[in-house]
RNA sequence: GGGCGCGUAGCUCAACGGCAGAGCAGCGGCCUUUUAAGCCGUUGGUUGAGAGUUCGAAUCUCUCCGCGCUCACCA
């Protein structure tokens, strides 16, 4: 069965089926290129695939094994720049992927790309003869890698080019890439032409995404340093990064539906964990004063712009510190974030001018709620008190009958103050009851010691004086398993070891905890987690039903 | 899960009830300093999938799939 490759150039199979012993011991391109596989593969790449047998037949090796280089484009041109005020010449050998074309007859122009940039490949029928030219122009591709060896210099118009005397395939793309193409306007402005810019597929296929999208590669690359940042930053500090189980027995330490799976060996069910806190704080007990984990947390609910359902996470944990001194701790590691990455603590966000200079601002939440709502939750103790006076001042804004207190005040607290937080704003106070594991205020048991801070309208962190009396925290998850039956929601666990832990003698201690990836949005100016995660989760893909038998 | 929107060539997009097109990429040719190189020629499509309405559907209707925005859930 002849895989009728429209032979644009009317090759000729007949020498290549399958009963033709293959001519290279190693050197088989692209396994007999593509015939007897299951993908389907598209005209064009029905071409390139041809190009894989030409060049066989050549003697070329598409795929070879080994490649050199003494200088990357980036190097390239800064040693040029230095070599070219002495009147020194500069050999050298670059490897990258080819990412523009421009045969002219006995010269070829060409743009290769490496992981510092870009830089113009020049190729001349006097260096690299007719035979070795025709076969760049017609057998290499956009896409594929090459290593190019020669002499760098300048071309008429000023661009610093390697001046290539010979040259190697690495290896053929098979499939084109998007054939981006840059442009650069009288300005000095460059506009990107046919890039790939469908958000699915940039997320679906990030390596072509990557590979065509220099600012995509420019994002993580931010992304690797803001994690780097934090984790100097705490490390000065004199926290200790530990690992914490991913796989547990029984979840908690936040209000998320766990990601659930089983071990066959121990016959027992585990969850992924959805947040690391439970065991930190175990560590409190176990006399290690200051400790952080930054990993992945898995929860089991809706995918948004700002929800990926495995994110990473950051949690500290300091003993005999409060949530005030974890305030301070906060704008410093923030800023100095901030600082590290982007060199300035001024940032724009969705064309919001963001100051992160500490200190920030500190709003009490119920403060923070009068002023934007007009309602002073403390002149309602108890939730049906709260709906009504919810429902006389806004009777368009309601949230669903039947929550606690906490949770009316969880809505107004987002439904009418934190779009107002665009400045890095310090929110604290909270109800009891949305808060099972943070301290009460002394004299005040219907409030807690915690805080969030808000950025650009949304919330960064999450902290608070962490509760340490065992007792209480066992009331503490009765009450949240209460809570959740009458919610119908599946019930909160009770985490009995980490109540005896507790027993022990935790030390007082402030907690804090922050999505990294809410923190790569607002330094970036991403708008959606999707662009700040290499692989976000995304809906199974059908692949094209293969090979009809 | 609800509401709204989108899905057309490898990429970026037109055509919006009457022959499915352009630019780039590709292929053939010309071109020894180009750079979105240029010029001449040319290939490429089950219009996401399926059903329906119609003389006729990329276009209108329904179902399904995927994505985006939004609400809910969730920090």
């Amino acid at each position: 069965m002849p895989r009728a490759c429209d032979s644009a150039r009317g090759f000729d199979f007949a020498p290549l089926l399958p009963s033709a012993p293959p001519s290279y011991g190693e050197g088989i391109a692209g396994v007999e290129a593509g015939r007897g596989l299951m993908t389907e593969f598209t005209s064009l790449e029905k071409i390139r695939l041809q190009k894989l047998e030409e060049l066989r037949l050549e003697g070329v090796e598409a795929y070879p094994t080994r490649a050199r280089r003494t200088h990357t484009s980036a190097q390239a041109i800064a040693e040029f720049e230095a070599a070219e005020k002495e009147d020194r010449e500069l050999k050298l050998t670059l490897a990258g992927r080819i990412r523009a074309m421009r045969p002219m007859g006995k010269v070829s122009f060409a743009h290769m790309e490496d992981g510092a940039g870009k830089i113009q490949l020049f190729f001349r029928l006097n260096e690299v003869g007719r035979e070795r030219l025709e076969l760049f122009n017609r057998m290499f591709d956009i896409g594929d890698f090459i290593q190019a060896e020669g002499v760098m210099f300048r071309t008429k118009t000023g661009e610093v080019t390697l001046h290539v005397h010979d040259f190697k395939l690495l290896a053929k793309a098979v499939s084109p890439l998007p054939a981006a193409k840059d442009e650069t306007l009288e300005d000095g402005t460059v506009v990107r032409h046919a890039a790939l810019e469908d958000p699915e597929l940039r997320a679906r296929q990030r390596y072509a995404d990557l590979a065509v999208n220099p600012e995509t590669r420019e994002v993580f690359r931010k992304r690797a340093a803001i994690i780097r940042a934090l984790r100097a930053f705490l490390d000065e500090h004199g926290f200790l990064e530990v690992e914490t189980p991913i796989l547990q027995p029984i979840y908690g330490g936040a209000a998320a539906r766990p990601f659930l799976t089983y071990h066959n060996e121990l016959e027992q069910q585990m969850y992924l964990r959805i947040s690391f806190e439970l065991y930190l704080k175990r560590l409190l007990v176990g006399n290690l004063e200051k400790v952080y984990e930054i990993g992945r947390d898995f929860r089991n609910e809706g995918v948004s712009f700002k929800h990926n359902p495995e994110f990473t996470q950051l949690e500290f944990y300091w003993a005999y510190a409060d949530y005030l001194q974890v305030m301070e701790l906060t704008e410093q590691m923030v800023s100095y974030t901030a600082q590290q990455v982007l060199g300035t603590q001024k940032i724009t966000y969705k064309h919001n001018e963001i100051d992160l200079t500490p200190p920030w601002k500190r709003l009490e939440m119920r403060q923070g709620i009068l002023e934007t709502s007009g309602i002073d939750i403390d002149a309602y103790r108890t939730a049906d008190e709260l709906f009504q006076a919810m429902k006389e001042r806004h009777p368009n804004r309601m949230p669903d009958v039947g929550l606690t207190r906490g949770k009316l005040v969880d809505f107004l607290l987002s439904e009418f103050l934190e779009p107002t937080l665009i400045q890095p704003t310090f929110l604290y106070n909270y109800p009891r009851d949305i808060s099972p594991l943070a301290k009460s205020i002394p004299d005040d048991p219907m409030t807690v010691e915690r805080f969030e801070a808000y950025t650009a309208g949304f919330e960064l962190c999450n902290a608070f004086t962490e509760l340490n009396d065992p007792l209480d925290q066992e009331q503490r998850f009765l009450e949240m398993g209460r809570d959740y039956a009458a919610d119908d929601e599946e019930k909160h666990p009770m985490d009995e070891d980490y109540l005896r832990a507790m027993r022990y003698g935790m030390p007082p201690n402030g907690g804090f905890g922050m999505g990294v990836d809410r923190l790569a949005m607002l330094l970036l100016d991403k708008h959606s987690i999707r662009d700040v995660l290499l692989f976000p989760a995304l809906r199974n893909e059908e692949f094209a039903e293969k090979e009809k038998s």
